[in-house]
DNA sequence: ACCGAATCGTAC
DNA sequence: GACGTACGATTCGGTC
C-alpha cells in the first residue's frame, strides 16, 4: 500500500474486533494470556505498511462509555454488548504495539471513533493533504472524496468515489441517505422497515436524496410510499445517526499526528513476550533486500517473481515493485524502474498466475519472456483439484506446508521458488501441452483482458430504465392478482401466494418446498393469468439485475471499457471462464437479450467481427467415434440435426418437420451430455418410454457413437482418467465409487470431457494461431465464448483480417476426420455481428 | 457483518 | 435424482 506523503487514519477499534473474532481463541501464551486480537492486529499492521510507514497518521480507538448518539437513540449499538474480557485484556498490548510502530494513538472520551476520524480527515483535507482511512465499515464511504480514500485491509480493496458507486450503487455523499433508508443492523440504525439495500439504491438514484424522495412520495409505488410515510421519523433519525461528525472541536489536531520510525527492539520485545514466533526476526525469517537492478544468474532453477501491485487503472493494476527469489530464503525487492531483466530470454522466471504479472508489466512496456507458471502447471496436473489453483492450496498439496491465503509477497515468492521443481517433475508428458498451449495462451489472454471491450453505457442505462418500467408494472399487476404485495424475488413468499392462497396445483417440489421455476410457471400459464406475468417479471429482473446494472458498473473509468478476466484454471474440462463480469453468459436468445448484445460496440473507425464454429462439439464427437454416418454428414456439410430426425422418425430428409428436427437436435446434444431417458422426456415433453425409444434408435443408428461411448467409459474406469485431443487429462475418481449413482455421473463425465475439452483445445489452438497472424494488423482479439471469437478490427482492415480468422479457426493445426466450418459476422455491435 | 446453502436463470 | 461445463443475483437461515 503506497502510504507515503499521506495521512493514514486507522479505525483501531474495528481492526481489533475483526482480529478478535477472525482468529481462534486458542491462541494463548504459555502464561495463559489470549493473544488472538494482538496477533491479528500485528499481522494486519505489518501487511498495511510492510516496514514503510507514512509520514503522518494515527490509530483511532473508541473511548469506553456513552456518546451523544446514545442519547439520540438508546438502542444505538445496543446489541454489541460489553467488550469480551478476553479482548479487553489484550488492549494494553495493542496500545504498546501501535506505539512501538511509531503511530500516535487517539482516543477522546465521549467521542466516537468514527467522528474522530471524520473530523481529523476534514482537517487534513482542509490543509491540502491526501487521506487514507483504513477501515471496513461502509459508514466511512460518506467521507470519500477527491483526496480521501478508504482502504479495507480485510478485503484488500481501496475505495474511491467510483468504487463506492460500484459497490453500493450511490455516490459517497448519498451514503448517509442510503443508511437512513436501509438501516444498518450492525449499529442498530433502524432505517425504513420494508426498504432494503436494493430499494434504497433505486430510490436514491431516482430522486437523489432523502429530501428528494420525500418530495416525490406520490410518484412511488404504494408499497414504498406506505413504508416511507409510516417510518418517516425513523428515516431522519437514522440519517442523523449515520452521519459522521466532521467539525468537532478536539483536543488533538492533524499537525500533531506525525509518525515516527518503528522501534524494532520494543517490537521484538513485545513479540517475545506474547510468543509471536512468526513475527520474531531470526534465522527462520526471510529478510528482504532492496536492490536497484536484477543481477540474476539462475543456478539450479528459475527466479521466482511476485509483483507488488498498486491500484487498478484501465483494466490493470499499477506495478510498484517485484519481489524476486533465486534461492529459497533470499528475497530481493526490485523497484519498478529496474525490471528490464524480466524481458530477457536467458533468465528463466517462474510466477504464480503469470498473466497478472504480464498485465502489470505492460504498463511499463516490458514484455515478460521465459516465465513458467505454477498455477498453470497445477491445473494441468490435476484440473479438478484445488480449483482455482491458488498458491496456498498447491503449497499445502505439493510442499505439505500451510500457507496463509493472503500470505505476504516475500513468503509467496519463496514458496513459488520451491514449488516449481516439484510441479515441473509432476507435469511429465503434460509439459508439451503446458509449454505449447497454456503458457503461451496466458500471454494472449493478458492482451485480451487489457484490451477490454467497449460498451455503450447510455444504451445500457436506457435499456435498464425501459426494462425497469415494464418490470414495475408487472410487479403491480402480480400484487393486484395476489390481493396484497409481497417480494417477488422470494420464492418462499411466491410459493405461499401460488399454492396456498391461489390454490394452484403443485407441479414440482424442491429440496425445501414448492418449486416455482420457469418450467412450473409455464405449466401454470393456462391455469391462472399470474403465471405469465411472473415469467415476464423474472426475465426482466434477470436482465436488469444481472446484465444492465452489472455491466454498467463494470465499465472501467480510465478506459471506458469492460475488462473481464479469463480464468484459465477453473473450467475442469479446459474451457476458459470469463469473470468480473461473466461475458460468456451475455444473453442472446430472447429479443431483449439481443438488445443487450447491441450495447457492446466497436469504437469509431472499427467494427466488431464475430466468428463461431458450427457444431464444433458434434464434429469432435464424429472425429473421436469415427462413426461413418456422422462423419459422412459433416463431410457433405449436411444438416446433422435434420438427418438424425429423419433416421429417428424414418422419414425422408426433405420431409422432416420443424418439430422433428428440434427433437433430432435435442437428442444429438443429449449424447454429448450423457443424458438419460427421464430428463430427455422432460425436455421434449413426451412420455419417458418414447424418449427411451429415441435413445435406443439413436445408438442403433449411430453405432460408432455407441461403441466409442462404451470404450471411453471402460478405458476411463481402467486408467482412472480421460484425455482430450491435445492430451489434457482429467481424473475421474467417481468411476471407482461404491455408489452406482456416482459411477453413472462418472460415466457422463468420461464421455463429455473429451468432447467439451477437445473443443476447448481447438479453440485455444486457433486463438494462438490467430494471435500470431494478427501481428502487424490493427485487429485484436477481445472475447472468447467457447466456440466464438470476437475481434475488434479497423474498418479498413476487415478484408484482410477476415480470411485470417477463417483460416485459423478452420485449420487450427490439428487435422480432424471432419472439416471445421466457421461463420463470420461483422457489425458495429456484437449484436449486429452475430 | 459474514457465510453458505438453496433457488433461479443465463450461456455454450 | 436422473444433463456436461460454468457465473452470479437474490433470499434466507445460521453463526461470530
Amino acid at each position: 500500500m503506497p502510504t507515503h506523503g499521506r495521512l493514514v487514519l486507522v479505525d483501531g477499534s474495528w481492526l481489533v474486533f475483526r482480529a478478535f473474532f477472525a482468529l481462534p481463541a486458542s491462541l494463548v501464551t504459555s502464561g495463559g494470556l489470549q493473544t488472538n486480537a494482538v496477533l491479528g492486529f500485528a499481522n494486519m499492521f505489518r501487511k498495511l505498511f510492510s516496514g514503510r510507514h507514512p509520514s503522518a497518521g494515527a490509530v483511532i480507538f473508541d473511548a469506553p462509555g456513552p456518546t451523544t448518539r446514545h442519547e439520540q437513540l438508546p438502542s444505538y449499538k445496543a446489541d454489541r454488548g460489553p467488550m469480551p474480557p478476553a479482548l479487553a485484556a489484550q488492549l494494553p498490548y495493542i496500545r504498546r504495539l501501535v506505539e512501538a510502530q511509531g503511530f500516535p494513538v487517539v482516543t477522546v472520551p465521549g467521542v466516537e471513533g468514527d467522528d474522530l476520524i471524520g473530523t481529523l480527515c476534514q482537517q487534513a483535507v482542509d490543509a491540502g493533504h491526501e487521506v487514507w482511512i483504513v477501515a471496513g465499515d461502509k459508514d466511512f464511504a460518506q467521507l470519500i472524496g477527491p483526496s480521501v480514500r478508504m482502504f479495507d485491509p480485510m478485503r484488500d480493496v481501496v475505495f474511491d468515489a467510483e468504487l463506492v458507486y460500484k459497490k453500493w450503487g450511490v455516490k459517497p455523499d448519498q451514503i448517509v441517505d442510503l443508511l437512513a433508508l436501509m438501516g444498518d443492523a450492525a449499529d442498530n440504525i433502524p432505517g425504513v422497515a420494508g426498504i432494503g439495500q436494493k430499494g434504497a439504491t433505486d430510490l436514491l438514484n431516482a430522486h437523489g436524496s432523502l429530501e428528494g424522495i420525500y418530495h416525490h412520495l406520490d410518484a412511488l409505488p404504494a408499497r414504498q410510499r406506505t413504508a416511507l410515510t409510516t417510518h418517516r421519523d425513523s428515516a431522519w433519525l437514522s440519517r442523523e445517526l449515520a452521519t459522521i461528525q466532521c467539525k468537532l472541536a478536539l483536543p488533538v489536531t492533524v499537525a500533531e499526528l506525525g509518525v515516527g520510525a518503528p522501534d524494532h527492539p520494543a517490537l521484538q520485545a513485545l513479540y517475545r513476550e506474547l510468543e509471536f514466533s512468526s513475527l520474531l526476526e531470526g534465522p527462520a525469517t526471510v529478510s528482504t533486500t532492496e536492490i536497484q537492478s536484477g543481477p540474476f544468474v539462475p543456478g539450479p532453477g528459475p527466479v521466482a517473481v511476485v509483483p507488488v501491485l498498486g491500484e487498478r487503472r484501465g483494466g490493470r493494476r499499477e506495478l510498484l515493485a517485484v519481489l524476486a527469489c533465486e534461492r529459497p530464503g533470499e528475497v530481493y525487492r526490485v523497484p519498478a524502474e529496474a525490471l528490464s531483466w524480466l524481458a530477457r530470454e536467458d533468465v528463466v522466471k517462474v510466477a504464480h498466475e503469470s498473466k497478472e504479472l504480464r498485465k502489470a508489466l505492460a504498463g511499463q512496456g516490458i514484455p515478460l519472456r521465459a516465465c513458467e507458471d505454477t498455477m498453470l502447471a497445477s491445473f494441468l496436473i490435476e484440473p479438478t483439484r484445488n480449483i482455482p489453483h491458488r498458491l496456498d492450496q498447491i503449497c499445502r498439496d505439493y510442499l505439505q506446508e500451510p500457507l496463509a491465503a493472503e500470505a505476504p509477497a516475500e513468503q509467496r515468492v519463496g514458496v513459488i521458488r520451491r514449488l516449481w521443481p516439484v510441479l515441473e517433475a509432476r507435469l511429465g508428458e503434460l509439459s508439451v501441452h503446458y509449454g505449447q498451449i497454456e503458457l503461451p495462451l496466458a500471454a494472449v489472454l493478458a492482451e485480451m483482458e487489457l484490451a477490454g471491450v467497449q460498451v455503450d453505457r447510455e444504451a445500457l442505462a436506457g435499456l435498464g430504465a425501459a426494462f425497469g418500467v415494464r418490470r414495475d408494472r408487472l410487479e403491480a399487476e402480480v400484487h393486484a392478482l395476489a390481493g396484497h404485495s409481497f417480494n417477488l424475488g422470494s420464492t418462499n413468499q411466491l410459493g405461499v401466494v401460488l399454492f396456498e392462497e391461489l390454490k394452484l396445483p403443485v407441479i414440482k417440489k424442491t429440496k425445501t418446498g414448492w418449486s416455482t421455476d420457469a418450467e412450473v410457471l409455464e405449466a401454470l400459464v393456462h391455469k391462472h393469468p399470474i403465471a405469465q406475468l411472473l415469467l415476464d417479471h423474472r426475465m426482466l429482473s434477470k436482465l436488469i439485475n444481472t446484465y444492465t446494472e452489472v455491466l454498467q458498473k463494470a465499465v472501467d473509468a480510465e478506459s471506458g471499457r469492460i475488462h473481464a478476466t479469463f480464468q484459465q484454471t477453473v473450467g475442469v474440462s479446459g474451457r476458459l471462464i470469463s469473470t468480473d463480469p461473466d461475458l460468456q453468459r451475455t444473453p442472446v436468445r430472447s429479443p431483449e437479450g439481443q438488445q443487450i448484445r447491441r450495447a457492446f460496440v466497436a469504437p469509431p473507425g472499427s467494427v466488431l467481427l464475430s466468428a463461431d464454429w458450427s457444431q464444433i462439439e458434434l464434429r469432435v464427437l464424429a472425429h473421436f467415434s469415427e462413426d461413418s454416418l456422422l462423419i459422412d454428414a459433416f463431410r457433405r456439410d449436411a444438416d446433422v440435426h435434420a438427418e438424425t430426425a429423419a433416421r429417428l422418425f424414418g422419414v425422408p430428409l426433405d420431409q422432416v418437420s420443424g418439430a422433428q428436427r428440434r427433437i433430432g437436435k435435442t437428442i444429438n446434444f443429449a449424447t454429448i451430455y450423457g443424458q438419460g431417458a427421464t430428463s430427455l422426456a422432460q425436455i421434449l415433453g413426451v412420455p419417458r418410454k418414447e424418449a427411451q425409444g429415441h435413445i435406443d434408435t439413436f445408438f442403433a443408428t449411430y453405432s460408432g457413437i455407441r461403441r466409442w461411448t462404451e470404450r471411453t467409459v471402460a478405458e476411463a474406469s481402467e486408467r482412472g482418467y480421460v484425455t482430450t485431443l491435445l492430451g489434457r487429462r482429467r481424473w475421474i475418481p467417481e468411476l471407482s465409487s461404491q455408489s452406482p449413482m456416482d459411477r453413472q455421473a462418472g460415466a457422463r463425465i468420461a464421455v463429455n470431457t473429451p468432447i467439451q475439452g477437445s473443443a476447448a483445445d481447438l479453440c485455444k489452438l486457433a486463438m494462438l494461431k490467430l494471435h500470431r497472424e494478427l501481428v502487424g494488423t490493427g485487429a485484436r482479439l477481445l472475447l472468447q465464448i467457447h466456440d466464438e471469437l470476437v475481434l475488434e478490427v479497423p474498418a479498413g482492415e476487415v478484408e484482410s483480417v477476415r480470411p485470417r480468422v477463417e483460416a485459423a479457426m478452420s485449420a487450427p493445426g490439428v487435422l480432424l476426420r471432419v472439416p471445421l466450418r466457421v461463420q463470420v459476422g461483422i457489425g458495429a455491435s456484437w449484436g449486429e455481428a452475430h
